[in-house]
RNA sequence: GGGCGCGUAGCUCAGUGGGAGAGCACUACGUUGACAUCGUAGGGGUCGGCAGUUCAAUCCUGCCCGCGCCCACCA
């Protein structure tokens, strides 16, 4: 017998966690998670977008997971060789700052003194303890991974892969070293990618420099800044050639205070002469358009900054040393004092900060590693175009080809020491040898130099995004020809938030058409961004954090589950809210309880079963609304609408099989025709059935362990839910006339209902000391109230039917002799605004609709059944004014 | 500056070229029979505004208002 509800305290005591890992772990020991299982069935493959090692838990992880895990239940039920494959990414920067952190907090010694061997054992013993929780958490979701493939990005082998896709694009030409400026994190002093910086807009100051002309005393250029302290660096002014304020000027020079720098003034395009003064100061070693213009001019590159962002020997004495912000205040302070301030004014700019240390990013002139993105995007672009990859919502694919068409070199360098390393030795004149390992690299230095020489390896590591990007064929065993590679590879769908489109998307289809000349993926699913209640991004900062494990540990992982495949309409931000996932565990309690009331009405499947040889209409009627559940499901998980198919089962499941199904079969389970019990068990039980495969992509637990609960006491189940074949429909499910029967049935019902609450009915027994207290004058008002509610049924009941009318109406007449003793309480005021608002409803209606048949271009245009229809409803609402206005006199004469 | 998206019930959101929907919240009534993690019913919306296309617009088009996000630039 199953208790009260699935979980909780009438569940037997056991918590959601307890029961859940108890079917977690019976899935995991059949194996039913694993690839490779059904040869002959066509392979289905995701790959997860693997979590960071350091990453715990978050609400996006929950809906990323659940969509992909609903996707591969649900292929895997449907007969697919299904690979999920999971994994983690080493996550770079952040590791390495989640274990100096670590360092820090203990008191032990900082990374550089630590040195790099040991900081690096140091992260892999952290990962060895720490590093799993994410996947563990995975688990706690229900997420169906094959995890005896579980890769890491650090392993051996994909290792390999990142070593040999590096000597590879280095070989073609593709990766480089390049000294540019770069995106330059003065706290985590290393560079970073353009995507890795955020640009935020700041409330900050213009700064207006008068700067000398050279040999003509009293004549000054205007220039402004909102970055004084880079003037320390400037080697120019740049004027526009056609800036007739300041053709005259261009060739000589200014003189740059404070310093006393020659600086030329040059004419360049750059400028521009609506701009503050038209002349503007160029500092090439501190401004990415500055740096240009440098080259273009000619202009000396003074690098004034340190790695963390101080400044150094290049500036006068009294600067050097200072961070950049005090030197900015003292370079204001000094030229004010030295009257070359010309004002200051209130400007709001957007600031380059870093994604990950919230610091403001200096461009940096340094030596680094790129990637030329440029030739690897344009397959990558062409695949899109062809169709080879689609994006759904197909939106998307315009922010990734803009994205993609204005690609720039991409900086894969970073001065961090958790990484994969750059295979790249120097000799002792700096001669590059990329190769895959030293060994290699000393062979080919030998050959260079003709003797063995001391090398050393480059002290760099990759973005922890160029592993990445391999993912899709690093996990299947690439470079080495795996059986698994050439079954898996292409995979399917990729599950993913648009956040990662540039990161991560962009760059897979780049490696995947390079390396293996085919797509990663055909499809890629872009969801939501999960917010909270309010719409705010969730983060820690704001302390808007919804922890999804709180709410599994609570409402257990389907409610979750089922609350995130809800919302996950298209296009819109999901805001998750605890109050919905109650909702939605409040829902697995309903459908346990359905399956409880199935089971103490020894509702059991019986073997050879056919759904479609029930006779009664009420099993014709569940068997065609199961059916087209069925197919509102497979469709909507087909096109990715996880809304519709959620929404579909939880209708069928509540508000047919638990509100009127249940209740329709109750008199046949309690009566004595042993045939149309027999027949309406053996139905229920089928339904109940059905309900558990549908439902089990979205809810798997609760519905594994009804499966398996159901299975005990009659006939064994075969297998588990979780390797049971999805439905397919069967001919002559959906009987039209026996749906269109039930569902007048329903409405007349409802509607009989709908009065009797109106009349506020107490119990029976009241109504039956009333009924002898009543007077005559009572009795005959109510005589006439119901007339009213007659009128009210038959206005739902005004066609031909069989079968269910004597019933119903019996049904009806029944209903409303209770209400009969009620006279007194009903109020006449209250009824009277009833009818009045409802005969102006009707009467609006029926003027827009004769509107509309009066004109004669809708008569003359419009489809015959459109017409026809118009006609209907017309005939319909002007019957159902003359019933209101007649009972609207009615009520008058009771009065 | 370029692009994307959103505005529908008190709240959160579905949805459709031809009769406005769900969940939650709210109100009333109801618990010895699957389920109070429940049931029955009810109130509540000129579908952001204006114009256009159409026989017909909440839906398509344009403009406007409000909100959000992405990219680029910013002396």
């Amino acid at each position: 017998m199953l208790e009260k509800t699935f979980g909780g305290q009438s569940g037997g005591g056991q918590t959601y966690r307890e029961i859940e890992s108890r079917i977690y772990a019976n899935w995991e020991q059949s194996e039913a998670f694993k690839a490779g299982k059904r040869p002959d069935a066509d392979p289905y493959t995701i790959v997860i977008p693997p979590p960071n090692v350091t990453g715990r838990l978050h609400a996006g992880h929950a809906l990323n997971n659940t969509i992909q895990d609903i996707l591969i239940r649900f292929e895997r039920m449907r007969g697919r060789d299904v690979l999920w494959q999971p994994g983690t990414d080493h996550a770079g920067i952040a590791t390495q700052m989640v274990v100096e952190r670590q360092l820090e907090a203990e008191g032990n010694m900082s990374r550089r003194d630590m040195g790099r061997e040991q900081f690096v054992e140091r992260v892999w013993k952290w990962k060895a303890e720490s590093g799993n929780m994410i996947l563990e958490q995975l688990k706690r979701l229900g997420a169906s991974c094959d995890w005896s493939r579980e890769r890491f990005t650090m392993d051996a082998g994909l290792s390999a892969a990142v070593i040999k896709v590096f000597i590879a694009l280095y070989e073609e030409g593709l990766i480089y070293k390049d000294k540019r400026l770069v995106n330059w994190d003065p706290k985590l002093l290393t560079a970073i990618s353009d995507l890795e910086v955020e640009q935020i807009e700041t409330d900050g100051h213009l700064w207006h420099f008068n700067y000398p002309i050279e040999g003509e005393d009293g004549r000054f250029i205007t220039v402004a800044t909102t970055r004084p302290e880079t003037m320390l660096g400037d080697t120019g002014v740049a004027v526009h050639p056609e800036d007739d304020r300041y053709k005259d000027l261009v060739g000589k020079n200014a003189l740059l205070p404070l310093v006393g720098r020659r600086l030329k003034i040059v004419a360049d395009e750059y400028a521009d002469p609506e701009q503050g003064s038209g002349a503007v100061k160029i500092t090439p070693a501190h401004d990415f358009n500055d740096f240009e213009v440098g080259k273009r001019n000619g202009l000396d590159t003074i690098n004034i900054l340190n790695a963390d962002a101080s400044l150094n020997q290049e500036v006068p004495e009294p600067y050097r040393g200072m961070d950049r912000y005090d030197a900015r205040e003292k370079v204001v302070e000094d030229l004010k004092s030295a009257g070359l301030l010309e004002k200051i004014e209130d400007h709001r700019h957007t600031v380059p900060y870093g994604d990950r240390s919230h610091v403001v990013i200096e461009p940096w002139l340094t030596d680094q590693w790129y990637v030329d993105a440029e030739v690897l995007a344009k397959p990558a672009i062409e695949a899109v175009e062809r169709g080879d990859m689609v994006f759904v919502p197909k939106n998307w694919e315009k922010t990734y080809f803009e994205w993609m068409r204005n690609i720039q070199p991409w900086c894969i360098s970073r001065q961090l020491w958790w990484g994969h390393r750059i295979p790249a030795w120097y000799g002792p004149d700096g001669e590059t040898f990329v190769a895959p390992s030293e060994t290699e690299a000393q062979a080919r230095a030998q050959d260079h130099y003709g003797k063995p020489v001391q090398l050393t390896q480059d002290e760099d590591v990759l973005d922890t995004w160029f592993s990445s990007a391999l993912w899709p064929f690093s996990t299947l065993g690439w470079p080495e020809e795996t059986k698994e590679l050439a079954r898996h590879y292409k995979t399917d769908v990729l599950v993913t938030g648009f956040d990662i489109i540039f990161f991560w998307v962009a760059r897979m289809m780049m490696m995947g058409l390079h390396f293996k000349q085919e797509v990663p993926f055909h499809t890629t699913y872009i969801h939501a961004l999960v917010r909270d209640e309010q719409g705010q991004k969730m983060s820690k900062s704001k302390g808007n954090v919804m922890d999804p494990l709180e709410l599994v540990d609570d409402f257990g992982a389907d409610a979750l589950r089922f609350t995130l495949a809800a919302m996950a309409a298209q296009g819109r931000d999901i805001k998750l809210s605890r109050d919905r996932v109650e909702g939605y565990r409040n829902f697995g309690t309903k459908l346990w309880n359905a399956a409880r009331f199935c089971e103490m009405n020894e509702c059991v499947r019986q073997d050879d079963f056919d759904p479609s040889s029930v006779s009664l209409i009420v099993n014709k009627w569940i068997l065609g609304e199961c059916a087209k559940t069925l197919r509102a499901v497979t469709a909507g998980i087909e096109d990715f609408k996880f809304n519709e198919a959620a929404t579909a089962l939880y209708r069928f499941v509540w508000h047919v099989f638990c509100d009127w199904y249940v209740e329709f079969i109750k008199p046949s389970l309690n009566g004595v025709d042993e045939e149309a019990k027999a027949e309406t068990r053996a139905m229920a039980a089928w339904v109940l059935d059905q309900i558990l495969i549908m439902l089990h992509p979205f809810m798997p637990f609760i519905t594994e362990e009804l499966w398996q609960r159901l299975g005990e006491s009659a006939l064994p189940r075969n297998e588990m839910l979780v390797l049971t074949p999805w439905p397919e429909e069967g001919p002559g499910w959906i009987d039209d006339a026996a749906i269109e029967e039930m569902d007048w049935v329903i409405r007349l019902i409802s509607e009989v209902r709908s009065v009797r609450s109106e009349m506020n009915v107490p119990a029976a027994a009241k109504i039956q000391l009333l009924i002898k207290d009543a007077d005559t004058a009572s009795l005959q008002r109510l005589e006439t109230h119901l007339d009213m509610i007659m009128d009210r049924a038959r206005l739902e009941s005004a066609r031909p039917t069989t079968a269910v009318p004597e019933g119903a109406i019996q049904t009806i007449l029944d209903e409303a002799s209770l209400i009969l003793p009620l006279a007194n309480v009903i109020d006449l005021e209250k009824e009277r605004a009833r009818l009045a608002k409802e005969i102006s409803k009707v009467t609006g209606e029926i003027d827009k609709i004769e509107k509309k048949l009066s004109n004669d271009k809708f008569m003359s245009r419009a489809p015959q059944h459109v017409i026809e229809e118009q006609q209907e409803r017309r005939a319909e609402a002007e019957q159902a004014k003359t019933r209101l206005n007649d009972a609207l006199s009615r009520l008058d004469g009771i009065a």
